[in-house]
DNA sequence: TGATTGTTTATAAACACAGAT
DNA sequence: GGATCTGTGTTTATAAACAAT
């Protein structure tokens, strides 16, 4: 089906505002736009209905028979018990429109192809795409959605209709809104997106099929617009990072990813929401220390630098600048599970907050639509340990290495805006340490709370008559790169 | 200089041959290879004379600027106290005729910036490029050389003349051997160039500029003909390895980048050459299982399947396939320095032993001018440790996992080929182990020989009051992450 | 045989940071 | 002394080549 798009609303959105938006998104794409648009309705019972049916309209012969093969198929519950102490099971997977947030209190129940369990506790309640609200809001271009499936890896060429960062700079109408919710990336980094997805799961573990559904279903940019190449580096990610343990069934056959235990802050979508009620300063605009980052473009061409000659300047880049480094909403703050309910997770989401918020509009242009990367080691940082009074510390700083079991720990990436913004946002933090190299603390954090532990062997697997086995054997002394991050501490 | 390449040839070079060579380019590149060449004569005396000084005229500025700033400039034996035991320091570090074999005896001193001593001992014998001897032939395309510098990852779409993958098929005449030292992309991973620098230092550290200058100096593809993103790899490794430590001197000033003992192997670059002796069957040529590596191009175009909609076939791929897996010439063996001599390294050059030898000739007309991939683990697989009887193991095996401290092992990529044709060529092979994650020996080859020992503190630092730290402050409890592949060990 | 899953290498890029200019 | 540039270091993203299943 060409030209076609298919929108997917709540079912409370305003049919006004949807016929606006859509006569503009006309305006804005032109003929080359799409002209038939398939509207869904989210919400309602479980997954396997109207939305689901309906996305499979859009994806290739390709990805279609992987999905129903596999994943996305029949109801899924198949073995499944629902361990999940919460019986309400308002399911809502579909996308939301943009500037709605919906209420909480719901729990999400993937119908995942391993019939696993999702998590049900609090660590797991959001469950749409909440981050868009305080995703920039120029994501211009990006007009039309994926629409044919390249070979993975393929050199998606085609007509790939994601308009590229050629003919942009036109005028950010405010229209782009509405469908922002799968041509916006969301800020995070493929590892934070795992471990998000890992991390809703009621045994902190999942096959790779299920992380690609749960990211699809959550960030619905990377079914529609990413490029088919995004799941070869969800498999790199897996790979790469030690922190992303592949365990076996018993019987061998299922893989299940999991996160070490000395490495999992138990991050999900959630919590990367500061709860309003903190009353922080923090919340919406950035200071100008973030603004600094300069586009390549603009730097190069400064001063009249020598040996560029012939300047390259078709370069056609692909990436885009980084989001804000510190930024407070970038920080997911870890909870330990057993510790729960310290806030409620993510109720009123701040609401614009757009993260371009204080760039030069010419700048936010600029940036349109290379891939923005996600910022560094933010959500994961495999090994904090340690902690230091105040401030970016230089050099490594006497400091004992070993952290009360279970003390929320988060870890944010050190540069040179205020630490206060974040801290402030915070009930109680405590200190930052730059984590270089140093403290080499043998045994982070050393084992899990029994709460949510993982490798409850014991535990009768449900779908699969149990007994895991990490695929070589894993021997639990994993020690962790330590990343060059601030570390910051929240005691209280 | 337009239309102008740098020959580096050495000084016993047949000057029929050479006239003979260029001619043949010239035929071979037409009126767009080059029309102007700087023959210079390699050999000699300490480096900077000759070689370096015309090497200069063919860098940009840039590059000229830093190089004349910091390792290439004069002489650099700045402080430097030698602690070679080998008192002949004939030179040579300039490029030799491929074919040539230099007959070994030379030690080789680099002139580096921090005035480090290079390994005297016999681990660092390989000088040159000897390893061109075992590339393939398929070297046509890329005519000529470097010409003009990019501002590193400035996407380098200058006129850089190397041809791509575009008109190639051509005839693969025989005159291309001439230039296929510096044309040439070396069969190494970066992992393994940096290895093969590091260890070829006395002190078994090098500061990345010596990092730099040591790989330009035994692999002019990068000097000339690589683009400069090469030198992000460079980094790119040093970072992401763990095997890869820096440390810093005590004033802070330089920063050396180690190996971690618990993973150094003491690669060298001659220890990637296989002995003649060895009466091994596995000499030059390669079996079909080899050549069962198909182009990926190929490959597609076969079965009309499915699912592959309007084939996006202006796909322009970037990278070669891989190398043959563990040919064994690919197989840097680690001969402990504890127990040296074991083989005289490197004498005897397989000749020719071309790559691409059985590959049918289209095959290795279709994959010559894509960057190659070096073989996966092959040379620094960051934690052997156990072993197995013999042939690829699928699950874990019940092996002990602590190795007599200095028994030389290997990694191999473990492959379905004949594991014999490996463990034929050395003196006792005993085990092949497929290292999952398994086995995970909290310290593997527990501590280093006192030979060579990295951590000689005590031993006063020649240019820097010695004292080094590294980086962090090394626990020297690191893990490394063990990769598939098989461990080969050799404890005869 | 073909697709999925997993591992590893290569390359580009964004950015932090320290020292030099 | 401050702004700027450059080299170094760290991290993320993407493509690719394979291997194994
Ligand atoms: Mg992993
Ligand atoms: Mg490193």
């Amino acid at each position: 089906m060409p030209n076609t798009q298919v929108v997917i609303i709540p079912p409370d959105a305003d049919i006004q505002s949807i016929i606006e938006a859509l006569t503009a998104k006309g305006r804005e794409c032109g003929s080359n736009g799409p002209n038939k648009f398939i509207l869904i309705s989210s919400g309602g019972s479980s997954h396997p209905t109207g939305s689901a049916a309906t996305q499979q309209t859009l994806q290739s012969k390709d990805e279609m028979s992987t999905a129903t093969k596999g994943a996305r198929a029949p109801d899924c519950q198949g073995g499944e018990k629902n361990l999940g102490q919460n019986p309400d099971k308002t399911v809502e997977r579909a996308v939301l429109w943009p500037p709605q947030v919906n209420s909480m209190g719901g729990q999400e129940q993937e119908g995942n192809s391993s019939g696993e369990a999702t998590s049900s506790g609090l660590d797991n309640s959001l469950t749409n795409i909440q981050w868009l609200g305080k995703m920039s809001s120029d994501g211009l271009g990006s007009c039309t959605v994926k629409q044919e499936m390249e070979k993975e890896n393929q050199t998606p060429v085609q007509e790939r209709i994601k308009t590229e960062e050629d003919s942009i700079p036109a005028t950010a109408t405010s229209s782009s809104l509405w469908q922002d919710s799968i041509s916006e990336r969301p800020p995070y980094s493929y590892m934070a997106m795992i471990q998000f997805a890992i991390n809703s799961t009621e045994k902190k573990r999942m096959t790779l099929k299920d992380i690609y559904t749960w990211i699809e279903d959550h960030f619905p940019y990377f079914r529609y617009v990413a490029k088919p190449g995004w799941k070869n580096s969800i498999r790199h990610n897996l790979s790469l990072h030690d922190m992303f343990v592949r365990e076996t069934s018993a019987n061998g056959k299922i893989s299940f990813w999991t996160i070490h235990p000395d490495a999992n802050r138990y991050l999900t979508l959630d919590q990367v929401f500061k709860p309003l009620d903190a009353g922080s300063p923090t919340s919406p605009e950035y200071s100008e220390s973030q603004q600094k980052r300069h586009i390549p473009e603009l730097q190069k061409n400064t001063g009249g630098n020598s040996s560029n000659k012939t300047e390259p300047q078709n370069a056609r880049r692909k990436m885009k600048p980084l989001l804000p480094r510190v930024s407070s909403y970038l920080v997911p703050i870890q909870f330990p599970v057993s510790q729960p309910l310290i806030l409620q997770s993510s109720l009123k989401v701040p609401q614009p907050m757009a993260q371009g918020a204080s760039l030069s509009g010419s700048e936010a242009l600029r940036s349109s639509k290379r891939v923005r990367i996600a910022p560094k080691v933010l959500p994961s940082t495999e090994e904090p340990s340690s902690f230091l009074p105040t401030g970016p510390v230089k050099e490594k700083s006497h400091c004992d290495e070993r952290l009360p079991p279970f003390a929320p720990s988060q870890s944010v990436k050190e540069n040179n805006s205020q630490p206060g913004e974040a801290l402030a946002s915070f009930p109680a933090a405590l200190c930052i340490k730059e984590e270089k190299e140093d403290s080499y603390p043998d045994k982070w954090l050393p084992s899990l709370p029994p709460v949510f532990s993982i490798k409850e062997e014991p535990v009768q697997s449900d779908e699969e008559t149990g007994l895991l086995l990490p695929v070589p054997c894993v021997k639990r002394e994993k020690h962790f790169k330590k990343k060059n991050c601030l570390t910051l501490l929240i005691l209280a």
